[in-house]
Parts: structure tokens; C-alpha cells; sequence
DNA sequence: ACAATATTGCAACTTTGTTGCAAAAACTAT
DNA sequence: ATAGTTTTTGCAACAAAGTTGCAATATTGT
């Protein structure tokens, strides 16, 4: 029930030492009431108007900055994004999965299961991060 | 001399059954001059002031139909299109090349050597593009 | 060179993102 | 519980990015 729920919100916020605020509840519950990653305006649409623009922004900013949640980069203009599973820390994401934007419903999810492969650079390169985005139709709607 | 790249930036547009004008002439030379990717304040930087800023818009956008063009997704929220190898053709673009963004300074570019691997996906989902985009330290800048 | 078509530039507008600051809320220690 | 300190929020104002309709201009094929 609600109270449980409250207790999960809570608890996460401590964890990632944050200041547990009505703002922070609500939008990292949305993330984990569903799979799909978000974009900013999906937070806004379904957080209601209770909150300001600017305070969306600020809070995905400091989840992101936190390693709560990451950025899925996208080729059309709309950062989305979704929860960190587990080796993210301040600062430094380790996401070594690859997502998925289908080009139906455009819902973009994280493929937990298949993992990014190694991929050797020429010389001279130094490799940080790899991003996977893989885009074609989810199972929904094939 | 001018006129050899005229002819090169003429007949490419001819290729891509585009009508040839000054704006597409400028900003396709643009792309060959370098090999980095441009973002849409590169290109109207780099253009001058010369062209208006829908102009810019609307001519990334026709040239990434026709398929002169990929945008390269990012996570900053900041569209990089580059110059499309091969097999690109209208509404489809295969971009089996993988492409690195220099934390540094900041450059994108397609590293066509390095090709991308076969990902095998769960059941259900349709593969149609994959996109991967290293991000880490350029050749300059480690 | 002309007519048909496509492209451009302007203006006005919408959407998206940022900053400074005062009010409100959350945390800490008593 | 409360007072004091620190964070966070919301507002306002702004800046930047992107879109649309339309009249003027440029391009193309004949």
C-alpha cells in the first residue's frame, strides 16, 4: 500500500544522500512505477502541474549527477531517461546495457539482459563510455 | 581551384535529386571540408551570417531524407550530422560505422574502420538500427 | 526567356532550457 | 518540539532552439 511505497521513495533518496522532498518522491516514483525510460516533458505531463518546470530540471539534474537515474542519448533532440541498476556511482555511470527506441511507440527501454560487446579502437583513442541505442520495434508491436 | 569543388558539391546534389542553391551548395561544402560532425550552431556559425537560421533547418532536414546525411545521437541534446559513407539511400540510412566523441574537445567523428558488432537481441524485438557512440579521448587530446 | 515549381527569408510564435533571488521546506542539534 | 542553518522550491525574467505560414525570390525544364 501507499506507505510502503513511501518507505521504497524514502529510502532510495537517503541512500543516494539526497534530502527526500516531494518533488524527488514524485518523480523517482515514476520511475519505478515503469520500465520505459522518460523524457523531461513525459515527467512534467505526468507529474502533473504540481511542479514547476525548473524544479523538474533541477531534480533529474541531481538524479543524474547522483547516479540514481541515466541519460539515453537520442538522435532527435529529446534526452530520455531511466534508473541506474546497480554499479553507477556518483558521477561515473557504468551502463554496460544496451537500449531500445522503437520506432513505433517510441518507448525506449534499457535490454538489462543483453550487454554491450567490446569493441577495440584504433590506436591512439581512449575509450570511456559506449552507448548502444538500437531502434526497431519492441514486442508490442511486431 | 573554386570551380573543381563546385562541380563536386553541384554534381552530388544532382545525385541526391536535389535542386542546387547556395544554401545547400555552402553547407554541403561545409560537411567536406572536415571530417568532423557539425551540429546545427556549427553549421551556422561556420556558414556566416549569411543564411537564415530556418534556412539551416530546412536544409539539414532535406539532406537527411535524401540521405546525404545521419544525425549521430548524443546525450547532450545537441543533434551532430556527418556525411554518409555508402549505402545510404532515401528514408533508410545504414550507418554500420561507429562513431566517437572526444570529451575533450568536444569533436564527433565517424570512425569508419571500426565497424559495429552483431548484437543479438531477446525474442520479440525487430532489430532495425543500431547506434553506437563511444564517447572517451581523441587522438589530439590523449 | 517564360512559366511552373521549389526554395528562401521574414515575422511571429512555441517550446525548451537557464539564472537570480526570495519564500518555503527539510534537516540538525538541542 | 523548536530554533537555527542549509537546501530546495517557485516565480519572474530571460535566452536559446525550433516551427509555421506566407510572400518574394531563385531554380529548373522547355
Amino acid at each position: 500500500m501507499a506507505t510502503t511505497k513511501q518507505y521504497t521513495v524514502n529510502d532510495l533518496l537517503r541512500r543516494f544522500q539526497l534530502n527526500v522532498t516531494d518533488s524527488r518522491k514524485k518523480i523517482l516514483q515514476l520511475f519505478l512505477n515503469q520500465p520505459e525510460a522518460l523524457a523531461h516533458a513525459d515527467i512534467e505531463k505526468k507529474a502533473g502541474v504540481k511542479f514547476d518546470r525548473v524544479t523538474v530540471y533541477r531534480t533529474l539534474q541531481t538524479f543524474v549527477e547522483k547516479g540514481l537515474i541515466h541519460s539515453i542519448p537520442t538522435a532527435d533532440n529529446s534526452i530520455r531517461y531511466a534508473l541506474c541498476k546497480d554499479d553507477c556511482s556518483e558521477g561515473h555511470h557504468h551502463d554496460h546495457h544496451v537500449h531500445f527506441v522503437c520506432d513505433q511507440c517510441e518507448k525506449t527501454a534499457c535490454l538489462d539482459q543483453v550487454s554491450v560487446p567490446e569493441i577495440k579502437l584504433p590506436e591512439g583513442f581512449k575509450k570511456e563510455k559506449v552507448e548502444v541505442v538500437i531502434s526497431g520495434l519492441c514486442k508490442e508491436c511486431s
